[in-house]
DNA sequence: ACGATCAGTGTAATCGATTACATCAGGCCT
DNA sequence: AGGCCTGATGTAATCGATTACACTGATCGT
């Protein structure tokens, strides 16, 4: 590989002279300039980002660090960032964590020490990712939490209007007159499982009814635990009748759970789940989802890195994106049993 | 930061000493390695690892640039990759080109810029993308090809039997009866576009059936041409008996077609599909799928490009994996309607 | 006409690691 | 005792860029 020195010998000017031109300096004069750039496209050289990040302490670089390449929801999450950060002529790195902490502080590592310019992450535990988090934070780099919050760590964060939501999920289904709905619901480590049972609680309170904890099943977002969870709630000795499915993978389980049982959710427990996967949008029978605007979530993220990148003074700022209640057709008010035709597809 | 020159300061000893310790040299006192240990723990040292990039001219980080990451088949494959990467103690950086050219012609630049140590690449077109990918290569970063050629590269390759699968879900068609079937192929610089058409062909041949082109619609596996393919075969005079789908989105458009019009896979027009993505798994009704072990893909690849690194020389390999014909229960044959009842879920 | 300013350029230091080579002490062999 | 090997360590070169600083001539103002 030519380095700046070939080309400054090829060019006969000094390296000097070479990097002033490759970046652009205003100083160099419209010969040498020109020489230099023969001379560049004569030996196909391309400069070395490993020496000048050394040099500069810096890079075009972004990674964003997500716990589960296979949910769309990061996945679409990531498109936005993507596209925000080509646009800023930088490049995104994606890791995938499967929410393991080690690997999550594997990566913050690797990618601290190959001096990355900024990190968007959705952690995988909103308290015990922020040892790893932080020496980012310390080192000076740029961290924006995406969905996640980072517990104890003043950093910009993006989230999703989770008790708005959930809140509206709530009052859809008391307004169709349930009662006793079930919500299986994520850890408290992490804010989508914190918030999302939050609004889910002030639903109920703002139309006087009780929190049954009998209802309440928290998991942490493995699809296998709302299983679990669908089972210990159909088969309580008075089960719900609406169950609030606080994410998208879980919707698919319980859904499966309620097949085996003969249980349509237009007609025998109503349903509602955040909508997490494409998989929501092609379940049989479809049910209300909650959507989140993914793409909006990972390019506000990305402005929030830019942003900070280019001033690292400004105080953190949290985002909040809106939520919206997506209905497939209609959903069946408690008590009634209509059982409407299915169709094909 | 703290660098090697502070540990060194600190642990009373030289640079080197200290270089050596980290890397595991044998020929250090067992008290300079403490003492060493100690400043490093002490410090919070962390070496960087650009300057050594620099130094060694190689890094810990593999790269894989995929089409599209919404795609679920590239991101199982990525898993597979990824795994592997892990347990050999270098990072996965992951890049998503969006079928772009242009995008991916940055990445590779970018990534041998930033001295990675290996590309596994899926490339957008399996003639155009050697251009980019032909960099790589001359500079001694090994590369494999993942489930796409590099046409006229010599290069590590993966692929998985695009033909034998064609050929056996052509022929389970023909076994059922059918002799129009359709076909909405990929394009033929893809790998999988070309060698799918080329087993459908091989199949129908081999049956003493023609291939009628009026029956054959190229697409560049863009769902929104699967669409148009659809419509363009079910709108014919004489419409096929069957048709076999070449990628898993495409096949999700073409029964949202049918759907419209009210054809059943069951009862009116067989359908086969290639499966790439979890949506194929929720398809109602279900369809034959053909399965490809996407993840073990993955694992082949990186185990080629692990390969390479270790011994740049050997000569290049090309690798195929077995796909399965997944039957859901059963298939209509041709001219029967049987229209077996429906069933939640 | 003389110093100040400035455009254009080169020399060499620098980023933070690795490592070739030099050095030195001690042990061993003859 | 002298030479040789070996283990432990240090000095300084090196990777390939950027850039502080120095320098040269030319231009300009007074």
């Amino acid at each position: 590989m030519a380095t700046v020195k070939d080309v400054a010998v090829l060019a006969g000017v000094s390296t000097a002279t070479v990097s002033r031109v490759l970046n652009g300096h205003p100083n160099v004069s419209p010969e040498a300039r020109a020489r230099v750039a023969r001379a560049v496209e004569q030996l196909g050289y391309r400069p070395n980002r490993v020496a000048r990040n050394l040099r500069v302490q810096t890079s075009q670089t972004v990674a964003v660090i997500i716990p589960d390449i296979q949910n769309n929801f990061f996945v679409s999450v990531v498109r936005g960032i993507e596209d925000v950060a080509i646009a800023r002529d930088h490049i995104l790195l994606l890791g995938n964590t499967d929410d393991s902490l080690s690997r999550e502080a594997r990566y913050i590592d690797v990618l601290l020490a190959e001096g990355v310019a900024g990190i968007i992450i959705c952690a995988s535990d909103g308290e015990r990712s922020c040892v790893a988090v932080r020496r980012a934070v310390e080192q000076g780099v740029p961290v924006v939490a995406l969905d996640r919050q980072l517990q104890g760590l003043d950093v910009d964060t993006v989230l999703a209007d989770n008790v708005g939501a959930s809140r509206m999920a709530t009052d859809y289904l008391i307004a169709n007159g349930h009662t006793r709905i079930g919500l299986i619901a994520g850890p408290d480590y992490l804010t989508p499982g914190r918030e999302r049972r939050e609004g889910y609680e002030q639903a109920l309170a703002a139309h006087g009814l009780p929190v049954d904890p009998g209802l309440v099943k928290v998991t942490d977002f493995r699809p296998s635990q709302a299983r679990e969870a669908a089972q210990t709630l159909l088969d309580a000795p008075e089960p719900p009748t609406a169950m609030l499915v606080c994410s998208g993978l879980m919707a698919v389980e319980v859904m499966r759970e309620m097949a085996v049982r003969q249980l349509d959710p237009r007609r025998d427990i109503a349903l509602v789940a955040f909508d997490d996967t494409v998989l929501n949008r092609c379940l049989c029978p479809p049910i209300p989802l909650i959507t989140q605007s993914t793409y909006e979530l990972g390019q506000a993220a990305a402005e929030l890195l830019f942003a900070r990148m280019h001033d690292p003074q400004q105080p953190a700022r949290t985002l909040r994106l809106q939520t919206r209640l997506l209905l497939p057709e209609s959903v069946p008010a408690a008590g009634a049993s209509p059982a409407s035709g299915r169709q094909p597809s």
